[in-house]
DNA sequence: GTCCGTTCCATGCGTTCGCATCTACCCCCA
DNA sequence: TGGGGGTAGATGCGAACGCATGGAACGGAC
């Protein structure tokens, strides 16, 4: 086998277990999707108040974008939403006359608590029907490997390209 | 242990690795999308040329809408904008006057060749950059596992709480 | 042949998205 | 102290989405 070859073959089994992880996240995602639970939030909106529910104190706009599927000003603009619908609350930021401070209201964390209780049993009913202990463990395993090994999102616009792994001077 | 802990366990293991599966496919996604290769068609709209490569005689609109992560709708309006941009041929299904056959024009199926060629180059950066061969080979298990288990798309409108694993009669 | 329920795709409509851009504010250095 | 580059979030705008629905074609019962 020739170096060319043994790269080729990286190449595809790396392009097999993305297209596997790809179709496996959307064929799970379409089923939580059908769950009746989300007629007050979307499932979108229901991951940004996980996050907040994560932060007690809150987060800045910034941080919650970073973590989330929406760009910054889809973010902002569902944020409002979230507002109007008092879910959440937005406060200036301490000490940043910029920043955003966005916090679950009582009511916020309250329907995370009912909406998270039952998403869970739709995962573990998907997924947790699905495999077994030791498949569940390897998956965490290897998905958290695979996201702790991509570069910090402010480093993607200054060359992707760079070393991976490089320690920072 | 009770029985009761052991299916907490259960349910939060499933929990858990779902979330690693989500959020590693997101990472990896948004690094996929700032990709300069999706100017002609977007992630979306390759999804579908790719599915069609796979099909030389073309494919059903319902069948393509099967493997997309477009609702019906959605897809029927992408199909109609790829086939204005001259990637895509639709035809009347033979056999079925309602139906519609959808095909890859050769101009579709060079762009689908090109942009896979390189998008195929950002998986293998950004996901066979982060595991080894046998973390690739474990992720591909798993997750083909995880997909294989979900009821078809057709059997969810008919109760997800039925039992799992069932034969059909 | 006719009827009736189902399937397939298209379309009207309101919502949400991302991109580009704007304003306000922060920080640093001369 | 005042200017200039950089950052945080909001907003205008066109594109794309999903839901609900419409019309045509299929297929089995009678």
């Amino acid at each position: 086998m020739t170096v060319q070859d043994a790269a080729a073959v990286d190449v595809r089994a790396a392009a097999v277990a993305w297209e596997e992880l790809f179709r496996a996240q959307v064929a799970i995602m379409r089923r939580l999707q059908r769950d009746p639970i989300w007629d007050r939030v979307s499932l979108r909106e229901y991951d940004v108040l996980f996050t907040l529910s994560r932060a007690p104190g809150g987060l800045r706009l910034r941080d919650l974008a970073e973590s989330s599927l929406l760009s910054q000003p889809s973010l902002s603009r569902m944020v409002e939403r979230l507002e109007e619908d008092g879910w959440v609350r937005r406060a200036p930021a301490p000490g940043d006359g910029r920043g955003v401070l966005v916090a679950l209201t009582d009511d916020g964390a309250a329907l995370q608590r009912e909406v998270g209780r039952r998403h869970v049993q739709a995962i573990a009913h998907y997924v947790g029907g699905a495999l077994d202990a030791e498949q569940l463990a390897a998956l965490t395993r290897v998905a958290g490997d695979l996201r702790a090994a991509q570069p910090g999102i402010a480093d993607l616009d200054r060359g992707a390209e760079g070393d991976r792994g490089a320690a920072a001077p």
